[in-house]
DNA sequence: CCCGAGATTGACT
DNA sequence: GTCAATCTCGGGA
């Protein structure tokens, strides 16, 4: 059993999430899209400070932090980091368990669109402000490392206006399963 | 207090 | 390509 250490600097986190295994309540599959915030960065919800939205990104280390996009969609992502106010952005996976509950929850739908996209994901594994502040290794979150690192291509990250030159996007080379290329 | 922007998505021109 | 849906936050009146 490998212990996650989620201590990590957000970016080195990130990186090291490409090709996990996420589920929630048994539902997900393998991460293939992460992008990194940190306190120091002007693109990150805890560059202002704490509030009531990001509580949870100035909380321990290893819990969830889940916000709401512009009102409608949930987005998932894991604190980490040796301070306060990192966080690594869940942004693609790959279904490999429950693909079934996937469809009904965002109806008929190619695989491969199922959870491509940070809201996609959450809305196929029902991720809510309810798992805001959870911890990650107990139910009904499950994450497993991949035993070995596989192939990965960095970035730029995807719908920011402020540090938007900082290459903290990374994604498993040449799946199918992003949600735009790189 | 009011208003614009935002780590998005899906529907439409 | 454009745009609306609708919640939170920060900045300015």
């Amino acid at each position: 059993m490998t212990s996650i250490d989620f201590h990590l600097p957000p970016p080195v986190f990130a990186r090291s999430l490409i090709g996990a295994l996420l589920t929630v309540d048994g539902v997900g599959g393998r991460i293939v899209e992460t992008e990194a915030y940190d306190a120091g960065d002007p693109a990150s919800h805890s560059f202002r400070g704490p509030s009531r939205r990001n509580a949870a990104m100035f909380g321990p280390v290893g819990r969830a932090y889940v916000y709401r996009s512009h009102g409608l969609h949930w987005c998932l992502n894991i604190v980490c980091g040796a301070d306060v106010g990192g966080a690594v952005l869940i942004r693609a996976i790959q279904p490999m368990a429950g693909i079934e509950i996937m469809r009904e929850r965002r109806g008929m739908e190619a695989v491969e669109r199922l959870c491509s996209g940070p809201g996609k994901l959450c809305q196929a594994l029902a991720v809510t402000g309810a798992h805001d502040g959870l911890p990650m290794i107990l139910p009904p979150f499950s994450l497993t490392l991949a035993k070995v690192e596989p192939d990965i291509v960095t970035g730029p990250r995807i719908g920011i206006s402020k540090g938007v030159e900082t290459p903290w996007r990374f994604g498993l080379a040449g799946s199918a399963f992003l949600s735009r290329r790189f």
